[in-house]
RNA sequence: GGACCUGUGGUGCAGCUUGGAGUGCACGCCGGCCUGUCAAGCCGGAGGUCGCGGGUUCAAAUCCCGUCAGGUCCGCCA
Protein backbone atom coordinates (compact mmCIF):
# COMPACT_ATOMS: atom_id res chain seq x y z
CA UNK A 1 0.00 0.00 0.00
CA UNK A 2 1.17 3.81 -1.27
CA UNK A 3 0.92 6.08 1.25
CA UNK A 4 -1.07 8.84 -0.03
CA UNK A 5 -1.39 11.05 2.42
CA UNK A 6 2.42 11.95 1.44
CA UNK A 7 1.79 12.66 -1.51
CA UNK A 8 3.29 15.74 -3.33
CA UNK A 9 1.38 18.44 -6.10
CA UNK A 10 2.96 17.37 -9.67
CA UNK A 11 3.34 21.42 -9.65
CA UNK A 12 6.14 21.18 -6.58
CA UNK A 13 7.94 18.36 -8.14
CA UNK A 14 11.11 20.52 -9.47
CA UNK A 15 11.58 21.19 -5.51
CA UNK A 16 12.47 17.20 -5.17
CA UNK A 17 14.84 16.30 -7.56
CA UNK A 18 16.59 13.18 -6.63
CA UNK A 19 13.86 12.41 -3.72
CA UNK A 20 11.50 9.45 -3.97
CA UNK A 21 8.14 10.76 -3.55
CA UNK A 22 4.73 10.03 -3.73
CA UNK A 23 2.25 10.87 -6.71
CA UNK A 24 -1.74 10.82 -7.10
CA UNK A 25 -3.39 11.50 -10.62
CA UNK A 26 -5.43 10.04 -12.97
CA UNK A 27 -3.85 8.24 -16.23
CA UNK A 28 -3.33 10.79 -19.18
CA UNK A 29 -1.22 9.22 -21.67
CA UNK A 30 0.13 5.42 -21.75
CA UNK A 31 2.43 4.71 -24.12
CA UNK A 32 3.82 1.32 -23.97
CA UNK A 33 7.40 -0.05 -25.69
CA UNK A 34 9.03 -3.70 -26.02
CA UNK A 35 11.55 -2.11 -23.35
CA UNK A 36 10.16 0.46 -21.45
CA UNK A 37 7.18 2.14 -20.77
CA UNK A 38 5.75 5.76 -20.51
CA UNK A 39 3.05 7.03 -18.37
CA UNK A 40 2.08 10.48 -18.26
CA UNK A 41 0.33 11.30 -15.12
CA UNK A 42 -1.70 14.26 -14.68
CA UNK A 43 -3.31 16.07 -12.14
CA UNK A 44 -5.22 19.81 -12.22
CA UNK A 45 -3.61 21.04 -14.81
CA UNK A 46 -0.37 19.71 -14.12
CA UNK A 47 1.51 16.71 -15.98
CA UNK A 48 4.51 14.35 -15.30
CA UNK A 49 5.91 11.85 -17.14
CA UNK A 50 6.33 8.37 -15.21
CA UNK A 51 8.62 5.48 -16.71
CA UNK A 52 9.37 2.01 -15.94
CA UNK A 53 11.67 -0.39 -17.33
CA UNK A 54 10.25 -3.69 -18.31
CA UNK A 55 13.37 -6.00 -17.16
CA UNK A 56 13.96 -4.44 -13.85
CA UNK A 57 10.18 -5.37 -12.88
CA UNK A 58 7.96 -7.83 -14.65
CA UNK A 59 5.29 -7.28 -12.24
CA UNK A 60 4.83 -4.01 -12.55
CA UNK A 61 5.21 -3.71 -16.35
CA UNK A 62 2.35 -6.27 -16.32
CA UNK A 63 0.50 -3.41 -14.18
CA UNK A 64 1.35 -0.89 -16.75
CA UNK A 65 0.10 -2.80 -19.84
CA UNK A 66 -3.48 -3.58 -18.65
CA UNK A 67 -3.45 0.40 -17.16
CA UNK A 68 -6.65 1.86 -19.02
CA UNK A 69 -6.74 6.00 -19.69
CA UNK A 70 -7.83 7.78 -16.93
CA UNK A 71 -7.95 5.68 -14.54
CA UNK A 72 -6.66 6.71 -10.79
CA UNK A 73 -3.06 5.72 -9.39
CA UNK A 74 -0.57 6.59 -6.73
CA UNK A 75 3.22 5.82 -7.56
CA UNK A 76 6.11 6.30 -5.41
CA UNK A 77 9.33 6.93 -7.37
CA UNK A 78 12.43 8.67 -7.59
CA UNK A 79 12.05 12.29 -9.09
CA UNK A 80 14.99 12.56 -12.27
CA UNK A 81 15.41 15.54 -13.92
CA UNK A 82 16.63 14.51 -18.00
CA UNK A 83 16.91 17.52 -20.32
CA UNK A 84 16.11 14.90 -23.28
CA UNK A 85 12.10 15.06 -21.62
CA UNK A 86 9.67 17.44 -23.20
CA UNK A 87 7.55 17.91 -20.23
CA UNK A 88 9.60 20.06 -18.11
CA UNK A 89 12.38 17.95 -18.26
CA UNK A 90 11.95 15.09 -15.42
CA UNK A 91 10.08 12.43 -15.13
CA UNK A 92 9.72 10.30 -12.12
CA UNK A 93 10.96 6.24 -12.25
CA UNK A 94 8.23 4.02 -10.91
CA UNK A 95 9.25 2.06 -7.82
CA UNK A 96 5.85 0.99 -6.90
CA UNK A 97 1.97 1.54 -8.42
CA UNK A 98 -1.44 1.24 -6.98
CA UNK A 99 -4.46 1.51 -9.41
CA UNK A 100 -7.17 3.21 -7.03
CA UNK A 101 -9.88 3.35 -9.56
CA UNK A 102 -10.83 1.64 -12.55
CA UNK A 103 -11.73 3.93 -15.75
CA UNK A 104 -13.87 1.93 -18.20
CA UNK A 105 -13.52 3.56 -21.84
CA UNK A 106 -14.37 7.51 -21.95
CA UNK A 107 -16.95 8.18 -23.88
CA UNK A 108 -15.52 11.49 -25.15
CA UNK A 109 -12.81 12.21 -27.06
CA UNK A 110 -10.37 15.44 -26.46
CA UNK A 111 -12.16 16.49 -29.77
CA UNK A 112 -15.80 16.02 -28.79
CA UNK A 113 -18.40 18.63 -29.42
CA UNK A 114 -20.06 21.34 -26.77
CA UNK A 115 -22.93 19.30 -26.48
CA UNK A 116 -20.85 16.11 -26.10
CA UNK A 117 -18.75 17.31 -23.49
CA UNK A 118 -21.73 18.88 -21.54
CA UNK A 119 -23.28 15.67 -21.60
CA UNK A 120 -20.01 14.27 -19.63
CA UNK A 121 -19.23 17.33 -17.96
CA UNK A 122 -17.11 15.89 -14.84
CA UNK A 123 -14.91 14.09 -17.39
CA UNK A 124 -14.87 17.25 -19.64
CA UNK A 125 -13.63 18.99 -16.69
CA UNK A 126 -10.44 17.33 -15.99
CA UNK A 127 -8.79 18.61 -18.75
CA UNK A 128 -5.76 21.14 -17.94
CA UNK A 129 -7.49 23.85 -19.70
CA UNK A 130 -10.85 23.71 -17.55
CA UNK A 131 -8.82 22.82 -14.47
CA UNK A 132 -7.57 26.44 -14.91
CA UNK A 133 -10.77 28.06 -15.92
CA UNK A 134 -12.37 26.76 -12.27
CA UNK A 135 -9.38 28.50 -10.59
CA UNK A 136 -9.54 31.47 -12.62
CA UNK A 137 -13.23 31.86 -11.88
CA UNK A 138 -12.65 31.56 -8.14
CA UNK A 139 -9.72 33.88 -8.21
CA UNK A 140 -12.08 36.64 -9.85
CA UNK A 141 -15.01 36.09 -7.57
CA UNK A 142 -12.08 36.24 -4.90
CA UNK A 143 -11.03 39.52 -5.98
CA UNK A 144 -14.22 40.95 -6.11
CA UNK A 145 -14.72 39.79 -2.02
CA UNK A 146 -11.42 41.11 -1.35
CA UNK A 147 -12.45 44.83 -3.36
CA UNK A 148 -15.83 45.08 -1.13
CA UNK A 149 -14.13 44.13 1.88
CA UNK A 150 -11.48 46.54 1.87
CA UNK A 151 -14.52 49.07 0.99
CA UNK A 152 -15.96 48.79 4.33
CA UNK A 153 -18.95 46.37 2.56
CA UNK A 154 -21.20 43.63 3.68
CA UNK A 155 -21.80 40.09 2.08
CA UNK A 156 -25.31 39.38 1.71
CA UNK A 157 -27.01 36.30 0.96
CA UNK A 158 -30.60 37.08 -0.18
CA UNK A 159 -33.25 34.53 -0.90
CA UNK A 160 -34.14 32.99 -4.01
CA UNK A 161 -37.69 32.37 -3.40
CA UNK A 162 -39.94 34.88 -3.71
CA UNK A 163 -43.25 35.90 -2.95
CA UNK A 164 -44.69 37.76 -5.90
CA UNK A 165 -43.80 38.50 -9.31
CA UNK A 166 -42.70 41.67 -8.55
CA UNK A 167 -39.97 43.38 -11.83
CA UNK A 168 -41.54 40.95 -14.71
CA UNK A 169 -43.44 38.07 -14.33
CA UNK A 170 -42.46 36.77 -17.73
CA UNK A 171 -38.63 35.88 -16.97
CA UNK A 172 -40.03 34.01 -13.29
CA UNK A 173 -39.48 29.99 -12.96
CA UNK A 174 -42.59 29.66 -10.85
CA UNK A 175 -42.07 26.81 -7.91
CA UNK A 176 -44.65 24.97 -5.50
CA UNK A 177 -44.15 26.80 -2.25
CA UNK A 178 -46.73 24.45 0.09
CA UNK A 179 -49.78 25.50 -0.33
CA UNK A 180 -49.15 28.49 -2.90
CA UNK A 181 -47.04 30.02 -5.49
CA UNK A 182 -43.04 31.23 -5.32
CA UNK A 183 -40.91 32.46 -7.84
CA UNK A 184 -37.69 32.08 -8.34
CA UNK A 185 -35.20 35.30 -8.03
CA UNK A 186 -34.38 36.88 -11.38
CA UNK A 187 -31.89 39.16 -9.88
CA UNK A 188 -31.34 40.20 -5.92
CA UNK A 189 -32.26 43.63 -7.18
CA UNK A 190 -34.51 44.48 -4.31
CA UNK A 191 -33.20 42.62 -1.36
CA UNK A 192 -30.23 44.50 -2.06
CA UNK A 193 -31.58 48.02 -2.20
CA UNK A 194 -33.29 46.84 1.31
CA UNK A 195 -29.52 46.93 2.43
CA UNK A 196 -29.30 50.36 1.35
CA UNK A 197 -32.58 51.05 3.77
CA UNK A 198 -31.44 48.79 6.39
CA UNK A 199 -28.41 51.17 6.93
CA UNK A 200 -25.90 48.58 5.94
CA UNK A 201 -22.06 50.27 4.66
CA UNK A 202 -22.90 48.81 0.86
CA UNK A 203 -23.68 45.47 0.25
CA UNK A 204 -22.48 43.27 -2.25
CA UNK A 205 -23.79 39.19 -3.24
CA UNK A 206 -22.13 36.38 -5.22
CA UNK A 207 -25.29 34.15 -5.99
CA UNK A 208 -27.57 32.13 -8.77
CA UNK A 209 -29.74 34.13 -10.80
CA UNK A 210 -33.36 32.38 -12.71
CA UNK A 211 -34.14 33.56 -16.45
CA UNK A 212 -37.05 31.82 -17.72
CA UNK A 213 -36.45 33.59 -21.00
CA UNK A 214 -36.11 30.84 -23.81
CA UNK A 215 -32.93 32.76 -24.88
CA UNK A 216 -31.15 30.59 -27.84
CA UNK A 217 -28.06 33.05 -27.99
CA UNK A 218 -24.33 31.79 -26.55
CA UNK A 219 -23.98 34.55 -23.72
CA UNK A 220 -27.58 33.30 -21.88
CA UNK A 221 -28.36 31.12 -19.58
CA UNK A 222 -31.62 30.25 -17.71
CA UNK A 223 -29.36 29.64 -14.12
CA UNK A 224 -26.48 31.77 -13.86
CA UNK A 225 -23.92 33.41 -11.00
CA UNK A 226 -24.93 37.12 -10.85
CA UNK A 227 -22.25 39.48 -9.15
CA UNK A 228 -24.07 42.32 -7.49
CA UNK A 229 -23.47 45.22 -5.64
CA UNK A 230 -25.13 48.14 -3.95
CA UNK A 231 -23.43 51.64 -2.89
CA UNK A 232 -25.15 54.12 -0.54
CA UNK A 233 -24.30 57.41 -0.67
CA UNK A 234 -23.37 57.78 -4.74
CA UNK A 235 -24.20 61.49 -5.91
CA UNK A 236 -24.66 60.17 -9.28
CA UNK A 237 -24.40 56.87 -11.77
CA UNK A 238 -20.51 58.25 -11.89
CA UNK A 239 -20.02 57.30 -8.42
CA UNK A 240 -20.86 53.59 -8.88
CA UNK A 241 -19.12 53.32 -12.71
CA UNK A 242 -16.15 54.36 -11.05
CA UNK A 243 -16.50 51.93 -8.33
CA UNK A 244 -16.83 49.10 -10.99
CA UNK A 245 -14.16 50.23 -12.90
CA UNK A 246 -11.55 50.04 -10.14
CA UNK A 247 -13.09 46.60 -9.60
CA UNK A 248 -12.16 45.45 -12.64
CA UNK A 249 -9.20 46.32 -12.63
CA UNK A 250 -8.15 44.95 -9.91
CA UNK A 251 -9.49 41.29 -10.69
CA UNK A 252 -7.99 41.89 -13.93
CA UNK A 253 -4.78 42.74 -12.71
CA UNK A 254 -4.54 39.70 -10.32
CA UNK A 255 -5.93 37.39 -12.82
CA UNK A 256 -2.90 38.63 -15.17
CA UNK A 257 -0.51 38.48 -12.36
CA UNK A 258 -1.34 35.04 -11.43
CA UNK A 259 -2.69 32.85 -14.10
CA UNK A 260 -2.08 35.40 -17.23
CA UNK A 261 1.05 33.08 -18.70
CA UNK A 262 -1.40 29.75 -17.87
CA UNK A 263 -4.48 31.37 -19.77
CA UNK A 264 -1.92 32.19 -22.69
CA UNK A 265 -0.64 28.58 -23.02
CA UNK A 266 -4.29 26.94 -22.92
CA UNK A 267 -6.57 29.76 -24.01
CA UNK A 268 -4.23 31.63 -26.27
CA UNK A 269 -5.39 35.18 -25.44
CA UNK A 270 -3.40 37.74 -23.67
CA UNK A 271 -5.36 38.99 -20.12
CA UNK A 272 -5.17 43.00 -20.33
CA UNK A 273 -5.04 44.97 -17.68
CA UNK A 274 -7.62 47.61 -18.68
CA UNK A 275 -6.36 51.54 -17.80
CA UNK A 276 -8.43 53.65 -15.73
CA UNK A 277 -11.09 55.52 -16.19
CA UNK A 278 -12.94 52.92 -19.07
CA UNK A 279 -14.11 55.38 -21.73
CA UNK A 280 -17.73 56.94 -21.63
CA UNK A 281 -20.11 57.31 -24.01
CA UNK A 282 -23.73 58.59 -23.74
CA UNK A 283 -26.28 56.51 -25.49
CA UNK A 284 -27.41 59.83 -27.65
CA UNK A 285 -23.90 59.79 -28.74
CA UNK A 286 -23.46 56.04 -29.11
CA UNK A 287 -26.16 56.11 -31.67
CA UNK A 288 -24.78 58.80 -33.28
CA UNK A 289 -21.50 57.19 -33.98
CA UNK A 290 -22.94 53.65 -34.58
CA UNK A 291 -25.19 55.92 -37.66
CA UNK A 292 -21.99 57.58 -38.63
CA UNK A 293 -20.34 53.96 -39.38
CA UNK A 294 -22.71 53.29 -41.66
CA UNK A 295 -25.53 51.02 -39.65
CA UNK A 296 -29.09 51.65 -38.93
CA UNK A 297 -30.31 49.98 -36.24
CA UNK A 298 -33.44 47.79 -37.30
CA UNK A 299 -35.27 48.12 -33.63
CA UNK A 300 -37.75 51.18 -33.14
CA UNK A 301 -37.57 51.49 -29.58
CA UNK A 302 -34.51 53.41 -29.39
CA UNK A 303 -31.90 51.12 -27.86
CA UNK A 304 -29.06 49.75 -28.89
CA UNK A 305 -28.96 46.48 -30.65
CA UNK A 306 -26.20 43.45 -30.62
CA UNK A 307 -24.41 44.80 -34.08
CA UNK A 308 -24.52 48.33 -32.88
CA UNK A 309 -23.07 47.42 -29.53
CA UNK A 310 -20.00 45.25 -31.34
CA UNK A 311 -19.63 48.24 -33.56
CA UNK A 312 -19.62 50.56 -31.02
CA UNK A 313 -17.24 48.78 -28.98
CA UNK A 314 -15.12 48.30 -32.60
CA UNK A 315 -14.96 51.98 -32.87
CA UNK A 316 -14.10 52.90 -28.81
CA UNK A 317 -11.38 50.13 -29.80
CA UNK A 318 -9.78 52.38 -32.61
CA UNK A 319 -10.27 55.03 -30.58
CA UNK A 320 -8.76 54.62 -27.03
CA UNK A 321 -7.49 51.35 -27.85
CA UNK A 322 -9.99 50.19 -24.73
CA UNK A 323 -11.88 47.16 -24.99
CA UNK A 324 -14.37 48.35 -22.29
CA UNK A 325 -16.96 51.15 -22.85
CA UNK A 326 -19.21 52.86 -20.31
CA UNK A 327 -22.75 53.70 -22.11
CA UNK A 328 -24.39 56.08 -20.14
CA UNK A 329 -27.82 58.23 -19.87
CA UNK A 330 -29.73 55.35 -21.57
CA UNK A 331 -33.62 56.71 -22.50
CA UNK A 332 -36.33 55.98 -19.85
CA UNK A 333 -38.49 54.36 -22.19
CA UNK A 334 -35.72 51.15 -22.08
CA UNK A 335 -35.16 51.39 -18.19
CA UNK A 336 -36.54 50.02 -15.30
CA UNK A 337 -38.64 51.92 -12.89
CA UNK A 338 -36.10 51.93 -10.17
CA UNK A 339 -33.74 53.99 -12.19
CA UNK A 340 -33.12 57.31 -11.36
CA UNK A 341 -33.94 60.25 -13.82
CA UNK A 342 -31.94 62.74 -15.38
CA UNK A 343 -32.60 65.75 -13.16
CA UNK A 344 -32.30 67.91 -16.08
CA UNK A 345 -33.79 65.89 -18.29
CA UNK A 346 -36.26 63.37 -17.51
CA UNK A 347 -36.48 61.49 -20.83
CA UNK A 348 -33.02 60.13 -19.57
CA UNK A 349 -31.74 58.05 -16.76
CA UNK A 350 -28.75 58.39 -14.92
CA UNK A 351 -28.20 54.20 -15.70
CA UNK A 352 -24.93 52.87 -17.77
CA UNK A 353 -24.71 49.53 -19.06
CA UNK A 354 -20.99 48.23 -19.74
CA UNK A 355 -19.50 46.36 -22.55
CA UNK A 356 -16.63 44.44 -22.79
CA UNK A 357 -15.57 43.36 -26.42
CA UNK A 358 -18.94 44.00 -27.67
CA UNK A 359 -21.01 42.27 -24.76
CA UNK A 360 -23.17 43.89 -22.26
CA UNK A 361 -21.40 42.74 -19.30
CA UNK A 362 -23.26 45.02 -16.69
CA UNK A 363 -26.44 47.12 -16.17
CA UNK A 364 -26.13 50.10 -13.25
CA UNK A 365 -27.92 52.98 -12.15
CA UNK A 366 -28.91 55.51 -9.29
CA UNK A 367 -31.76 54.31 -8.06
CA UNK A 368 -34.31 56.38 -7.09
CA UNK A 369 -34.92 56.38 -3.45
CA UNK A 370 -37.54 59.30 -3.15
CA UNK A 371 -40.80 57.27 -2.53
CA UNK A 372 -43.36 59.66 -4.21
CA UNK A 373 -41.15 60.05 -7.13
CA UNK A 374 -40.59 56.35 -7.53
CA UNK A 375 -44.39 55.55 -6.72
CA UNK A 376 -45.05 57.37 -10.16
CA UNK A 377 -42.68 55.98 -12.38
CA UNK A 378 -44.00 52.57 -11.39
CA UNK A 379 -47.67 54.05 -12.51
CA UNK A 380 -45.87 55.55 -15.74
CA UNK A 381 -44.71 52.21 -16.21
CA UNK A 382 -47.80 50.50 -16.28
CA UNK A 383 -47.11 48.56 -12.81
CA UNK A 384 -49.26 48.53 -9.87
CA UNK A 385 -47.74 49.83 -6.68
CA UNK A 386 -49.91 47.87 -4.69
CA UNK A 387 -47.88 44.53 -6.11
CA UNK A 388 -44.65 46.49 -4.94
CA UNK A 389 -46.10 47.94 -1.48
CA UNK A 390 -43.14 46.24 0.62
CA UNK A 391 -40.22 46.93 -2.03
CA UNK A 392 -41.64 50.33 -1.67
CA UNK A 393 -41.72 50.41 2.11
CA UNK A 394 -37.54 50.59 1.66
CA UNK A 395 -38.32 54.07 0.94
CA UNK A 396 -40.84 55.66 3.23
CA UNK A 397 -38.69 54.79 6.43
CA UNK A 398 -35.61 57.38 5.48
CA UNK A 399 -33.39 55.70 2.55
CA UNK A 400 -30.34 57.50 1.72
CA UNK A 401 -29.15 57.89 -1.98
CA UNK A 402 -27.65 54.97 -3.56
CA UNK A 403 -26.89 53.01 -6.73
CA UNK A 404 -25.22 49.70 -7.89
CA UNK A 405 -24.89 46.99 -10.65
CA UNK A 406 -25.26 43.18 -11.58
CA UNK A 407 -22.00 41.55 -13.68
CA UNK A 408 -23.02 38.48 -15.33
CA UNK A 409 -19.91 35.98 -13.94
CA UNK A 410 -20.10 34.20 -16.50
CA UNK A 411 -20.17 36.59 -19.20
CA UNK A 412 -16.92 37.85 -17.77
CA UNK A 413 -15.22 34.53 -17.78
CA UNK A 414 -16.18 33.72 -21.34
CA UNK A 415 -14.68 37.45 -22.61
CA UNK A 416 -11.86 36.94 -20.14
CA UNK A 417 -10.88 33.56 -21.65
CA UNK A 418 -11.53 34.30 -25.35
CA UNK A 419 -14.18 31.52 -25.46
CA UNK A 420 -17.21 32.30 -27.83
CA UNK A 421 -19.80 30.53 -25.42
CA UNK A 422 -20.78 30.57 -21.70
CA UNK A 423 -21.54 26.79 -21.49
CA UNK A 424 -17.89 26.03 -21.72
CA UNK A 425 -17.08 28.65 -19.34
CA UNK A 426 -19.82 27.77 -16.80
CA UNK A 427 -19.50 24.40 -14.47
CA UNK A 428 -22.88 23.06 -14.93
CA UNK A 429 -24.99 25.26 -17.61
CA UNK A 430 -28.32 25.29 -17.10
CA UNK A 431 -30.59 26.34 -20.77
CA UNK A 432 -33.89 25.95 -21.90
CA UNK A 433 -32.63 22.74 -23.55
CA UNK A 434 -30.31 21.76 -20.75
CA UNK A 435 -31.49 20.75 -17.38
CA UNK A 436 -28.88 17.73 -17.04
CA UNK A 437 -26.29 16.55 -15.75
C1' G B 1 -41.26 33.18 -30.00
C1' G B 2 -38.83 34.32 -35.36
C1' A B 3 -35.04 33.20 -39.31
C1' C B 4 -31.33 29.95 -40.78
C1' C B 5 -28.14 25.55 -40.12
C1' U B 6 -26.80 20.50 -38.48
C1' G B 7 -27.98 15.08 -37.19
C1' U B 8 -23.23 9.34 -40.76
C1' G B 9 -19.30 3.27 -35.79
C1' G B 10 -17.38 5.56 -28.89
C1' U B 11 -15.46 10.92 -30.60
C1' G B 12 -14.65 14.62 -34.68
C1' C B 13 -15.50 14.86 -39.86
C1' A B 14 -15.91 13.88 -45.39
C1' G B 15 -19.54 11.67 -48.68
C1' C B 16 -25.34 14.59 -50.28
C1' U B 17 -24.94 19.45 -55.25
C1' U B 18 -25.35 15.39 -60.10
C1' G B 19 -29.38 8.79 -56.32
C1' G B 20 -26.05 3.16 -57.98
C1' A B 21 -23.18 -2.36 -52.46
C1' G B 22 -22.18 1.43 -45.49
C1' U B 23 -17.47 4.07 -49.21
C1' G B 24 -13.37 7.17 -46.77
C1' C B 25 -10.22 10.11 -43.18
C1' A B 26 -8.49 11.43 -38.12
C1' C B 27 -8.85 10.22 -32.79
C1' G B 28 -10.20 6.32 -29.43
C1' C B 29 -10.73 0.81 -28.58
C1' C B 30 -8.68 -4.60 -29.26
C1' G B 31 -4.37 -7.64 -30.99
C1' G B 32 0.71 -7.78 -32.78
C1' C B 33 5.52 -5.40 -33.73
C1' C B 34 8.91 -1.75 -31.90
C1' U B 35 16.86 1.58 -29.77
C1' G B 36 13.95 6.46 -24.41
C1' U B 37 8.93 7.59 -26.04
C1' C B 38 7.10 12.48 -25.43
C1' A B 39 0.11 14.41 -29.54
C1' A B 40 5.42 8.13 -30.27
C1' G B 41 5.69 5.10 -34.72
C1' C B 42 4.47 0.67 -37.92
C1' C B 43 1.04 -3.63 -39.17
C1' G B 44 -3.67 -5.89 -38.50
C1' G B 45 -8.78 -6.03 -36.44
C1' A B 46 -13.52 -5.03 -34.26
C1' G B 47 -17.22 -1.52 -34.14
C1' G B 48 -23.03 1.46 -38.29
C1' U B 49 -30.93 0.60 -38.42
C1' C B 50 -26.47 7.13 -42.14
C1' G B 51 -31.77 10.65 -35.72
C1' C B 52 -36.96 8.68 -36.56
C1' G B 53 -41.39 8.02 -39.87
C1' G B 54 -43.42 8.36 -44.60
C1' G B 55 -43.01 9.46 -49.97
C1' U B 56 -40.63 9.50 -55.06
C1' U B 57 -37.62 5.75 -57.69
C1' C B 58 -35.68 -0.35 -60.56
C1' A B 59 -32.49 1.76 -56.65
C1' A B 60 -32.17 6.78 -51.19
C1' A B 61 -26.98 8.54 -46.30
C1' U B 62 -27.95 11.44 -50.93
C1' C B 63 -34.20 14.05 -53.60
C1' C B 64 -39.31 15.52 -51.23
C1' C B 65 -42.71 15.87 -46.81
C1' G B 66 -43.32 15.30 -41.67
C1' U B 67 -41.29 14.65 -36.91
C1' C B 68 -37.66 14.57 -32.91
C1' A B 69 -32.98 16.28 -31.09
C1' G B 70 -29.23 20.01 -31.08
C1' G B 71 -26.80 24.62 -32.78
C1' U B 72 -26.09 29.93 -34.67
C1' C B 73 -28.19 34.72 -35.00
C1' C B 74 -32.39 37.94 -33.67
C1' G B 75 -35.92 39.26 -29.73
C1' C B 76 -35.28 39.32 -24.07
C1' C B 77 -30.93 40.28 -20.89
C1' A B 78 -26.07 40.07 -17.28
Amino acid sequence: MIDISTRYPISELSDHVGEEVVLTGWVAVARKQKAVQFIVLREGSDLVQLVNERDKDPLLAQLIDDLHLESVIAIKGVVEADPRIKLNGMEIRISELEILSVAEDIPIGKDAGLDVRLDWRFLDLRSPKNQLLMRVQTLVEQGFRDYCIDHGMVEINSPKLMPSPSESRSELFEVKYFDRKAYLAQSPQFYKQMGIAAGLPGVFETGPVFRANPSFTSRHDTEFTSVDIEIPWVSSHETVMNFEERLLHLILNRVQERFGEQIMNQYQVPVVVPELPFPRVTHAEAMKMVLADGYEIPRSDGDLDPEAERRLARIIKEQTGHEFVFVTDYPSGVRPFYHMRDPQNSELTRSFDLLWKGIEITTGAQREHRYDVLRNQIIEKGLDPEGLASYLDFFRFGCPPHGGFGLGLTRVLMLLLGESNVREVTYLYRGPNRLTP
